[in-house]
DNA sequence: CATGAATGAGGATTCATTCAT
DNA sequence: AATGAATGAATCCTCATTCAT
């Protein structure tokens, strides 16, 4: 019997992990490390329970690899950005355009840090996977901030790492806190009309703190 | 055997409590809600395990009595606020100053708020307490926002529960994503030396965005 | 509604305790550690497998406490003998009686030491308890030796130590290689009319040699 | 690609069953039957955990291999004996010493005879080639017993198989119980300086009940 | 002769919760 | 108001073994 392109159930390893990783994903993003379940995460998957402890060791095995994946997304996504042409404010604008898309799709994702941070970390930091990763992002932020002072677009010599958590905070607290938020304010933080008016006013706080002279 | 007043163990149901939310609240707040174990949170207590169902009735019973109680001292504090003598920029600047603080002294409140948010919030909506949260910083922000636009001190007629997002976004994630971001760009949060330069460019950043004229 | 003095099952938790020893003792002995199973051991019981971890913990503290229950017997049964009074060569036959009768009554005991030695001791290194065994045997044998070398039943000066090996290493192996050697020679070492001429045989080899002159 | 002769990974499955049982030797008397892992001897093996099932079908097949090997090596070395020339006390003396130190430099034997043991020496039955072992040395023994009568070397008729097991008692004891008996006596059986002065014992005390008269 | 992928069945352990007093 | 003992139902994980090539 010759193998169907289609049977790739039992010969396609890679398959597989990929599919338990996707799976897996949901489940901790929705449940945290704790709150998910290995046996709910193998009835979702095309395989077995058993695969799962094959492939990713432990649960925390697991949890680690979907992790990676996760990071290993975002970091081929901020390593694409072409800023280099742009004047520095259209530049930053971009990048905040893009981080703040990125985290309204990717609500899993914000759901996998906040999770890693109530563990402190703890599986970030033993990945030399995720510890390496050379944030570009900050090399461009240090590029958009030098050629706005020397255009004299900017007025203020910030720090490039202050300035990505500015960009980061708000767009990363939008997704992670919709739920807390929604209910105290009752507004719903995913409804695209508000989608515009955040995005233009994180750009045009970050770029009001940059243009703001030192006093 | 008479019970004397001094022994407050065992007549001072009030105290028990009270001991158990303060255990419970830090063991939710290091470990989640899944991750928390009732068995190590009455270890921890000066009672035992039968007295957290006693008064609490599950585990989600428990976690909703520490959710609450962080809300209402938040809630307190935020009453506590007395902005209105104070021109429009310098109320702001101490009403950022505030959340920054409270946020950056209470890292339990932040992980039980991003615990919460993991699970969307489920509790919370249930809880007629803390949906009741009579949101004062909104008005208090409203009036500063106005009083700025009448004496021309702001230009933009901003939204007050988004320009509360963007204060809280800041402060928030400096805290809940402390040890993530810490671990990717070698940096700790905590340090005081940080402290001020990131009061300052939250405060600038606000200050910046209303400042700034709509185009 | 009265506790009756039979309705043991729920108030009696040393019974219980017991009870699961019992029965673990026996699956140990007959199965090894690792071969032995928490399921099996915790159906023959009276009460759960939840409670043989409620009460020991693991499977491990569950064989640790069996090992000490049966260390224990010995130690009391070694403290029991009254031989300062008889001969030195009627004292030792009937301290050899003594140990050879023990090792023939209780096999599980000879077994459990065999496993303990497949597992390097690693269990009663770590239990104080057994550790501390004070072998009140071995000065039972010093007393021995010398009131014979003083009357001058005995030639030799030995090793107290040394001689309670000699003395154990036949008791033991008789129970602990019953299976092997009664394979390989096809005799049941276990018949009755091997028992006294055995008794005799490590009797009469135990004086030969305290007998005999050092050459 | 032709097969090289140097390549005897893939073309001597002789060496590769030899090197499977030496390190399933290891295996098995370090765990036992039981704790020992396939896996784990699969991962030691110059081949994979597939030979093994393909070789020895199963985990037992390869332990009762394991076991005949051992078994093997033994016989030969007692058929090695040539003891029919020497006088009977001094045959004796060398037969208890090559037994001594036989058990001393192979406690992975002893180990596994330990181990058959607490199975009930199942295996060794099923097996026709051990059950076979055609016991050299009882005839070695009968003869010596048989000619230290004649020339009155000793006073006792003892039964050669009960001969042996004293002399094998003490021997294996030795070894088998190095670990409680070193524990509960803080005694290191395995030192240089007991090694003489035990197998003199040992010798002293078979002689000295053969020589002693039947009272 | 050789092998990487796959797995059903079981095995140890944990957890929130309740019982009986 | 308070509690020590007890527990059913998961939950994570492991193991010897087989499949397909």
């Amino acid at each position: 019997m010759a193998k169907t392109a289609g049977d790739a159930r039992r010969n396609d390893p890679e398959r597989t992990r990929e599919n338990i990783l996707e799976v897996a994903t949901q489940e901790f993003a929705e449940f945290g490390l704790s709150g998910a379940r290995v046996d709910s995460i193998a009835e979702k998957t095309r395989t077995s329970k058993r695969m799962i402890y094959y492939y990713y060791g432990s649960k925390e095995g697991l949890y680690l690899a979907v992790l990676e994946r996760a990071y290993r997304k975002i970091r081929s996504l901020e390593a694409d950005l072409q800023l280099a042409e742009l004047p520095p404010d259209e530049a930053l604008r971009q990048l905040i355009s893009t981080t703040f898309d990125h985290d309204e799709q990717n609500p899993d994702f914000v759901r996998l840090v906040s999770i890693e941070n109530i563990h402190h970390a703890m599986h970030m930091k033993r990945s030399s996977e995720i510890a390496d990763l050379n944030i570009s992002v900050i090399r461009t932020l240090q590029d958009i901030i030098d050629r706005g002072l020397a255009t004299g677009t900017f007025q203020r010599r910030a720090d490039a790492i202050d300035l990505h958590m500015l960009i980061s905070a708000f767009c990363f607290f939008r997704v992670s806190n919709r739920y807390t938020f929604g209910t105290i304010f009752q507004r719903d933080l995913s409804e695209p009309q508000l989608y515009n008016r955040h995005k233009t006013m994180i750009s045009e706080a970050v770029l009001g703190y940059l243009r703001s002279p030192v006093t």
